[in-house]
DNA sequence: CATTAGTTAATCAGTCTGCCTATTAATTGA
DNA sequence: TCAATTAATAGGCAGACTGATTAACTAATG
């Protein structure tokens, strides 16, 4: 464990790198204002902001008006600092990539979907020609990109550098993630899209001020994220949340039952066909189900899915459950009070269920979101490392 | 989120602490080793642990020799800085209470165990007067007592103050723990006592290195505790790990089996009297199955517990599963490759099953490194605050 | 004219570099 | 064998340097 300790000098890079935090997460901010919160004396803000407006770090964005004196300046971080571009790439729902790149303030200046055909193109070749056309459309150059996250429907694991459990073509080749950095010339990092989905469920979505939660992505297959106070949890082999494989029932002898067999798209449509439901695809057959009032549909399946959920509560005890992804999302707050009254008869611990707030595309943000948090880090983290060269 | 910033004050109240920190966690040091690890120089060096000697938070405990030179002198932290204690609550094993007191280095002083009868004695009492005595036989007094540590069978919740689920005479009552910290004049924490065995199993099992673990805690009830880089993961309401309560095969319409009504105590022993085995105790049961070598019985009770484990894994993903509790602990290595054999048929992932290291009272031990831990802590926190009066 | 934003100057706290002295062990010489 | 010399290291001291602070000052605004 590295402890801190130094002279003047550290002081100076914890100083500028403190207000230039405070700038990314608390937006412009006047002398005074950072002033107070950094506990820094009036010349000494001054001076740190001189030198992060140097640097290209900040710039003024205005001035103050009203009062009596002088207009203060409001200073806010220079949103050409750098940028950050966050990466979907989708295994079921269409078209296969979806883009957006935001400045270093998080306003999102460009956007795009892409159709690309994994069968044919390389994985690399495509994501290098879409990031190259976001650019364009966002009038800036690759080259200012200081971060890019993808993700995707499978499990990362960081130490082989490999996507597994993935089943868009081309996606699983070893070395992949490797050889677009290099394209790229830009750090590239790789995370489950349920993970990321509960990344922006904390950013935009009903879990902003929890402590932490449990993500439960409920779509084709099932999935789930556990946020611990805004970090997620990924297990040592980026396993962490492969609810499919909880047991349901002994197995006596043969293959065992899992959530999956329960609860899995398949299952969910099977279920749909015995109810005379549409079973074009399960989120069509709860959306019907919901709209036709069909309890007995939704009751069954709320059943089926509070088995997972029970399992989670009681290994994890979440301050709460959001339910995501599109089967979720149709089942609205019918599919929720029923998973809710299924849950009172399994887990004494009544932890509160929400059905997911975030309405845009929930993978893409959370991307953007990540990305944008390593673009942040590494300019906060370049200026503390920095050692001025006296 | 605060974020560091100040003047040279600071940065002598970083540099100290530091340096304390390091004495705390690398034991003895000489002047020129605190150089090298904290990259301060002589001059600062030698002010640093002047400070800490005149302050009574380091001593001088020897000198060096051999090398040609003067002998350099090793510093260390001043054991009388502050003591820790830790107590072991117990329900079923007796006698109730256990009790350790270290010092600031992690010495164990003294240690003792008390059969108090809760039924009629106050636990404050109960537990005031063990303190006392542990200090005496410390040769130390109670004002010196920095933390008190306890762990205890059942959950705590630290926002209301009370022990829930505790079976033990007295120890529910609201306000217990902070009028124990009133008599004492000492703070009090609480802790599960599955909680601190994954602590113990840190710290002197077999856990050490691990990035993470699952503690499966196998005694009359079932545990689960979990660490991550050496957090515990306690939960909303400190009701994590109560893999008890993991639903077993879907209700219908009656009250569901879950995990407890499976691998219980109570189910052990009749699924030991199914196999003619002795029912005094579960770990009694298991002790005769392995020495017996009665493998039926030991293959069906580990493929109950394999469930719960299942899970667990399947949830979190864990580099470790550790099995511990007196059950683990009497079914040694026959039960854990029956586990191994029972998983595999369950989740694609093999996630390592260990037995635990720890042979002596893993709660009391872990009590104690907790108690420890938080007595360093308030140390070196206590002189990171400190603004020295010019 | 009162109030506030920001600068300038003087001072202070804390660390660093470089040099010095003291101490010890090993080596050399009588 | 014993004393003198030498090499190596621990630790202290002085002066320089960096960066923050306080307090006084200037300038802009209602």
């Amino acid at each position: 464990m590295e402890r801190l300790a130094g002279s003047s000098r550290l002081l100076r890079a914890m100083n500028e790198s403190a207000s230039l935090a405070y700038l990314f997460d608390r937006g412009p901010l006047t002398r005074g204002a950072l002033r107070e919160l950094t506990g820094l004396s009036k010349p000494t803000t001054s001076e740190v902001l001189r030198r992060l407006t140097d640097a290209g770090l900040a710039i003024v964005v205005g001035h103050t008006s009203g009062g009596p004196g002088p207009n203060a300046e409001i200073y806010a971080a220079n949103p050409e600092a750098g940028y950050a571009v966050g990466v979907s790439v989708r295994e079921t729902r269409l078209p296969s990539l979806a883009l957006a790149l935001c400045d270093v303030n998080g306003a999102v200046l460009a956007r795009s979907e892409c159709a690309a055909d994994f069968a044919r193109a390389e994985p690399e070749d495509a994501v290098t020609a879409a990031i190259e056309e976001l650019c364009t459309e966002a009038g800036t150059f690759p080259d200012r990109i200081r971060h890019v996250q993808l993700g995707v429907p499978g499990s990362y694991d960081p130490t082989t550098g490999v996507i597994r459990h993935i089943d868009v073509p081309g996606w699983n080749r070893p070395g992949l993630v490797d050889r677009l950095a290099d394209r790229l010339r830009v750090p590239v990092a790789v995370d489950n899209d349920v993970n990321l989905a509960a990344v922006a469920e904390r950013a935009h979505g009903v879990a902003a001020d929890a402590d932490g939660f449990a993500l439960v992505w409920f779509s084709f297959g099932l999935g789930l994220a556990i946020d611990l106070g805004g970090q997620l949890l990924r297990g040592a082999r980026g396993g962490a949340g492969e609810i499919g494989y909880v047991p349901v029932g002994l197995r006596g002898g043969g293959p065992g039952t899992d959530l999956h067999d329960l609860a899995g798209g398949q299952a969910v449509q099977a279920l749909a066909a015995a109810h005379g439901l549409p079973t074009t695809g399960a989120a069509d057959a709860v959306a019907a189900a919901v709209a036709r009032g069909a309890d007995e549909f939704v009751t069954a399946l709320a059943e089926r899915v509070a088995v997972g959920i029970a399992a989670v509560i009681a290994v994890l005890d979440p301050p709460l459950v959001v339910l995501a992804g599109d089967v979720a999302q149709a089942g609205g707050d019918m599919l929720r009070d029923a998973v809710v009254a299924a849950l009172r008869a399994t887990t004494p611990l009544d932890t509160p269920i929400a059905v997911t707030g975030v309405t845009d595309d929930a993978v893409l943000l959370g991307a953007l979101d990540c990305g944008l948090r390593a673009v942040r880090d590494t300019l906060v983290g370049a200026l503390r490392d920095a050692i001025p060269t006296s």
